[in-house]
DNA sequence: CGATGGTTTGAGATATATCAAACCTCGTGG
DNA sequence: CCACGAGGTTTGATATATCTCAAACCATCG
C-alpha cells in the first residue's frame, strides 16, 4: 500500500491533483524523512538537488549576507511545498524549526513527473502565486512597519497559519476558532528567528513583546507561548 | 495575421510555449493596449479581472498601508506577466512607470486557456518561480541592509535589468556590456519611487546618491541619468 | 545546586526619519 | 527670449526609533 494513502496532508498538499494509479507512481521516486529542530535539509546557493512536500512541522527559508547577517525570507507549515524545481540553484537554506516530516523527491525526477502531469503542475503553480503574494504583503512590513506593527502582524499571521486545516471545523472552542484564528499557541521560534522574520534585533522584538502585554493586547504564559488576549487591539497595533 | 508574429516580446514571454495555432487562438482574447507613465493598470485589492505581458516599458506592483504609506512590491520588464491567474483578488496596484504597451486578457479567458495548455502554465510556472526567488532576494535588502547597500544593489539589478535582449549580443560596447550590464542607463523612477522600493525616505536616497557619486562608484550626468563608473566599487557597497 | 543558553532590561550610540529651506529644471506665458 | 512658477530634488538641522553593548534574569538540565 502507497504511504500517500493515509498521508495527512494527502487533500491538501499539491498531491491533491492526482488520482490513485498517479500516486502510487509519485510514491515509487519519493521517500519520507524526519528531522530534528535545527536540522537542515538544503543550504543557500547550492545546487537544487531536492524538492519536498512539508507532511508534519515548521520549517523557515533563509538567506544571509557575507558577514553573517540572516533574513529569514519564509515559513512553510504542513502541506506547503519546498525548494526550488525547473531552475539549478536554491537560493535559500531550509531548516527545520519543529521535529518535522517531509516527502523528499529528487528534483531531476519531480521535475520529469510534473511535466509529464499538468494537473500536478497546475497545483504548483497556484502554491506558487500565492506564496508570491504572501511574500510581497510581507515587503511592505519589511519596508514600512514599525517595530511594534511588524511583532503585531506576526503573530496574528501565525494564529492563522498555525490553525490544523483538520481540526479548524472539528473544534470551535477556545482552542481554535474557526474564523479568526488560534486564540493561544505556541511560537516555533526563538526570539533571535522571530528578530531574523521581521528584520529586527533580538532586543527589540522582546521590547515589544513586553510592550504588547503591558498594553493587554496578549499575554505570554511562557517564552515559547502566546496568547491573544484582545485580538482587535493587536490588529490595530498591525496597522495595515 | 496575428499581432503576435510582430511581437517584439514573442520569443521571451509566456507566449514561448505556443505553436502559431495556438498563438492565432491566444490572439483572439488579447488585445494590446497603451498606458502613458502614470496611468495605473489595477489597483490594490481590486477583483482580479485582468492579466497582462508587458510589451514595452516599465511598471511597478505597489502595496500601501491604510495611513498612506507605500511600498513598492515589484518592477516588471517587457515580456514580464503581470495579474493575478487563478485567484479572486490582486494584492498590489499595478501603474506604468514609463510609457508602455501591454497585452491584455481577461483573468477567466486567460485561466481557461492557460488550463488548457499545460506549455503555457509551464512558463507560467518557471517565471512565478523565478520572480519569487528575486522577491526573497529582496527582503533580504528590506531586512538587513544599509541605505547605502540598499541603493547600490537596487543600481546594479536596474543595470542588468534594463538591457535590451535583443541588443545583448548586438552590442558590447560602452552602450550595452553583454556580461554585466549597462553601464550607464535611464532611471525609470522618480526619487520617491526609488524610495518606495528600498523601504527608505526620499532624502536618504538623496544623499546616498550623493554619497556615492562622492565616492567615485557611480556618475549623475542628470537627475533621471546614472553611470556606474566603478562597477567592482559599486558590487562591494551593495554588501552581498 | 550550579552552569548554560536564551531572554529581558537598561543606558547610550547611531542611522534614518522628520521638518524646513534652498536649489534646479523645465515648461509656460508674457 | 526671458521671467516666472511648479515639481521635483538636494542640503541642512534636529528628532527619534532602533541598534549596540552590557548586565541582570530565568528556565532547564546535568
Amino acid at each position: 500500500m502507497a504511504a500517500c494513502d493515509t498521508c495527512i496532508v494527502r487533500n491538501r498538499a499539491i498531491c491533491a491533483a492526482l488520482d490513485h494509479d498517479e500516486l502510487a507512481l509519485l510514491n515509487q521516486i519519493g521517500r519520507r524523512r524526519n528531522l530534528s529542530a535545527g536540522e537542515s535539509l538544503m543550504w543557500e546557493g547550492e545546487d537544487s538537488i531536492l524538492v519536498a512536500n512539508v507532511i508534519e512541522g515548521v520549517l523557515k527559508l533563509s538567506t544571509g549576507t557575507e558577514d553573517g547577517r540572516e533574513q529569514i525570507v519564509g515559513v512553510v507549515y504542513p502541506s506547503d511545498f519546498i525548494g526550488r524545481p525547473f531552475g539549478p540553484t536554491t537560493f535559500h537554506g531550509v531548516t527545520a524549526l519543529t521535529d518535522a516530516r517531509v516527502c523528499l523527491f529528487g528534483r531531476s525526477d519531480f521535475d520529469a513527473f510534473a511535466r509529464a502531469h499538468p494537473a500536478l503542475e497546475h497545483k504548483l503553480l497556484e502554491r506558487t502565486l500565492a506564496e508570491l503574494d504572501r511574500t510581497r504583503r510581507w515587503m511592505l512590513l519589511l519596508g514600512r512597519k514599525s517595530a511594534g506593527e511588524r511583532l503585531a502582524s506576526f503573530l496574528l499571521e501565525l494564529s492563522e497559519r498555525l490553525v490544523i486545516p483538520a481540526c479548524a471545523h472539528a473544534f470551535d472552542d477556545e482552542t481554535a476558532a474557526a474564523e479568526s484564528g488560534l486564540r493561544r499557541f505556541t511560537l516555533p521560534f526563538s526570539r533571535q528567528q522571530i528578530a531574523d522574520v521581521l528584520g529586527l534585533t533580538i532586543e527589540t522584538v522582546s521590547r515589544q513583546f513586553t510592550r504588547l502585554k503591558a498594553e493587554g493586547a496578549i499575554d505570554l504564559p511562557s517564552r515559547r507561548e502566546v496568547a491573544i488576549v484582545d485580538r482587535r487591539l493587536l490588529e490595530a497595533e498591525a496597522g495595515n
